[in-house]
DNA sequence: GTAATTCCTATTAAATCGATAGGATTAATG
DNA sequence: CATTAATCCTATCGATTTAATAGGAATTAC
């Protein structure tokens, strides 16, 4: 399931990628028209600054803004950052590999094999689309 | 992030149909060669012959069989079961469908167009492959 | 009738999630 | 320079979910 920071983030994002304009745009503004409690807002875009995507400005008149052109911000990696893992399950992630507790050897795990088709899928999907494509009408 | 409980249920399930003879296997047994806890274990069995994968035969000499051919059992049902939805967000889920607190308009809606596509691959992979497929050598 | 097994319900401990609180810092503006 | 408006930062809280355990009831083979 998604968490809720993910989808407000990823919305957040979406607006500010419809929106920006010469002034950065601000957390009240986003929170208001996509419905998500500021507060929490506020920790997601932190998050999403420190992680590279968005630079802001403090002070009266600030707010946040794209760092990187729109169809330069691949979905695969806004969800490794506020989402986590792509992968279901550790032993087959590619960017938080761990090894199961469980598996002797995970080259023979059922799971392993159909856990790699699912997260190749998704990352298929998850690397084609960009800030763009979500923006765009 | 797939639960610990869809990972010991897939693994028992492939178990069961690698090793299924005569009598039909015992939780202690998938317990101890799988690595899983013999309760939580037993909790998973429960639930997967209530939702019809599943037969059991009680007392001495008992356990669990099942009831259809490993090739007509998809993991696409099995996760349905006891993952719950495959979707990623409730407002795109086929059989759990829920609509969003937050979204005015779904179809206008940034993160569900993403999901769509996101459900969709995953879905592909869930349908095409089977129980057989996952004990298949 | 005894041992071995599934069946069933309840409970618990830990982790995660969604959200909030409260102020510190910074910048524009008159 | 004071005021206002914004981001920044850390901590915390309550609710939910998850993983696992407990304890016994019911059933069957022998």
């Amino acid at each position: 399931m998604l968490s809720k920071k993910t989808k407000y983030g990823l919305k957040a994002l979406t607006y500010i990628a419809k929106n920006e304009g010469d002034n950065p745009v601000q957390i009240s503004e986003i929170s208001k028209n996509e419905n998500i409690p500021q507060k929490f807002l506020e920790s997601i875009m932190l998050t999403l600054r420190k992680s590279g995507f968005l630079g802001s400005k403090k002070g009266k008149h600030g707010g946040y803004y794209l760092i990187k052109e729109p169809a330069n911000i691949k979905m695969a990696d806004v969800m490794r950052v506020l989402e986590g893992p792509i992968a279901m399950v550790p032993c087959v992630s590619l960017n938080f590999y761990e090894k199961c507790d469980d598996c002797p050897d995970e080259h023979d795990c059922s799971v392993h094999k159909l856990m790699i088709q699912v997260r190749d899928n998704t990352l298929k999907v998850l690397r084609n689309n960009t800030l763009e494509d979500l923006s765009g009408s």
